[in-house]
RNA sequence: GGAGGAGUGGCCGAGUGGCUUAAGGCGGCGGUCUUGAAAACCGUUGUACGCAAGUACCGUGGGUUCAAAUCCUACCUCCUCCGCCA
């Protein structure tokens, strides 16, 4: 039953029990399916003990209905009093197994794409391509958080005293620079890509949060508001993927593509004394979002041209990076699979993260229950998912910062965002 | 925050304890008629689990009863009025 929600992909772990284990130990992170064929067992047959007495229930309870005259029917009347008691008593055992089913199910992420590259860790991952010239420099590259500060259009020590560790203050042209690539890559995204604009909740419920696979198992690293039980976005595809959470999509409204600005908000609990400095590593950061909906059969070309869709950022801001094919080690727990595009750092001599693009194929849409119709259909199908930063806003700030220093500690503005400050083609002091 | 009202199928809407496996209408789909279309008429039209019989779902969760869309209760959402507020 698992009232509301879509049946977890029961059916589909008991036909590939081995196989599934298998693809699912090439992740990192132990899973633990032993409960399964136990809890599957229990659950099936107190299902059909308390659907037959239902079944009787209710045919037994049409015919006291019936009877005008109460005195012939005491004998059912009595007899059905301790039937209800016993569904009563069955229907909370049944309320219990599937619990526990649930808690394993809701535990247990997404299974690898077989394209995905087999490896433990980060260092399995495969770059598959690079794209522009490190800017060569005759002078010793700074760090952004040096060239923001000099410039005064960052300002951390101030952002600790309002708020702690982990927040930046923008000042100025920073303000304005982070607004411009805020408005760029929306402009570019809505006019040139064919997404469509949304704004959506910064706070979500519960609900929201289990659909796209951050609850149950993550709570720890999100915020968390007190009085009203609400979390505070990691990312805008928590949002914006629920928007058709409980729905049956028509299948010629598919694809639909999804563009959202948010300021996303994540504790980072365990990686205290990682990148402690700049803005790499915030509480708060903001950043645009690319989600779609499509049919499963498209899912692997609709990943690649959203992958295409952030790398064109980067090209028209003209900052080198690479593509990288995530191993199935380093795969997030809800994504089948993604590439991840890194931004070279001349302050840092690295590349660093700046988009995640994922294909999580039916695991988001099986939780958030998002189905569509294929034409003349009579069942729905689960549609596939797909996500990718458009960019990381704060990353690509940091990066314009680095690499577009000049010897003098002044920053030059990319072509394409002039329009959006004003005419300004360089920040200096 | 205070006082009222309301949540029923894709949509509108009837239903205040048992012939409701939810009336009727609209929309959708199929058909009859037509050169074609419209109109009219006939049929059909939710989701999940299950091989099936069947079971569950009338905002959500509990409860009362042999029997709940219907009664009780808590919560959620929306609407109206008052207060406060960007």
């Amino acid at each position: 039953m698992f009232k509301g929600e879509i049946m977890l992909d029961i059916k589909y772990l008991r036909e590939n029990f081995a196989a599934a284990g298998k693809a699912l130990a090439t992740r990192s992170g132990s899973v633990d399916l032993s409960s399964f064929k136990q809890l599957d067992q229990q659950r099936r047959d107190l299902l059909s003990e308390v659907e037959a007495l239902k079944a009787e229930k209710n045919i037994v309870s049409a015919l006291i209905g019936k009877t005008k005259d109460k005195s012939q029917v005491q004998g059912e009347i009595a007899r059905m009093k301790e039937v209800s008691q016993q569904i009563k008593g069955l229907d909370d055992q049944l309320r219990s197994v599937e619990e526990q089913l649930s808690e394993l199910l809701m535990g247990i992420p997404n299974i690898p794409h077989q394209l995905s590259p087999v490896g433990l860790s980060e260092e399995d991952n495969v770059e598959i391509r690079s794209w522009g010239e490190k800017p060569s420099l005759d002078f010793t590259a700074k760090a952004h958080w040096d060239l923001g500060e000099e410039l005064g259009i960052l300002d951390f020590e101030r952002a600790s005293k309002l708020s702690g560790a982990r927040f930046a203050l923008y000042l100025g042209a920073g303000a304005r620079l982070e607004r411009a690539l805020i408005n760029f890559m929306l402009d570019l995204h809505t006019e040139q890509h064919g997404y469509t604009e949304t704004l959506p909740p910064f706070l979500v419920n519960r609900a929201s949060m289990t659909g796209t696979g951050q609850l149950p198992k993550f709570e720890s690293d999100l915020f968390h508001t007190e009085e009203v039980d609400l979390f505070l976005i990691p990312t805008a595809e928590v949002p914006v993927t629920n928007i058709h959470r409980d729905e049956i999509l028509s299948e010629k409204e598919l694809p639909l593509c999804y563009t959202a600005y948010t300021p996303c908000f994540r504790k980072e609990a365990g990686s205290h004394g990682r990148d402690t400095r700049g803005l790499i590593r915030q509480h708060q950061f903001n950043k645009v979002e690319l989600v779609k909906f499509v049919r499963p059969e498209d899912s692997d070309a609709e990943l690649e041209s959203l992958l295409q869709n952030a790398e064109t950022v980067l090209q028209l801001l003209k900052l080198p990076y690479r593509v990288v094919d995530l191993c199935t080690g380093d795969i997030g727990f809800s994504a089948a699979r993604t590439f991840d595009i890194e931004v070279w750092l001349p302050g840092q001599e690295a590349y660093r993260e700046i988009s995640s693009c994922s294909n999580f194929r039916d695991f988001q849409a099986r939780r958030a229950a998002i189905r569509f119709r294929r034409d003349g259909a009579k069942k729905p199908e689960l549609v596939h998912t797909i996500n990718g930063s458009g960019l990381a806003v704060g990353r690509t700030f940091l990066a314009i910062l680095e690499n577009y220093q000049q010897a003098d500690g002044s920053v030059l503005i990319p072509e394409v965002l002039k329009p959006y400050m004003g005419g300004l083609d360089k920040i200096e002091k």
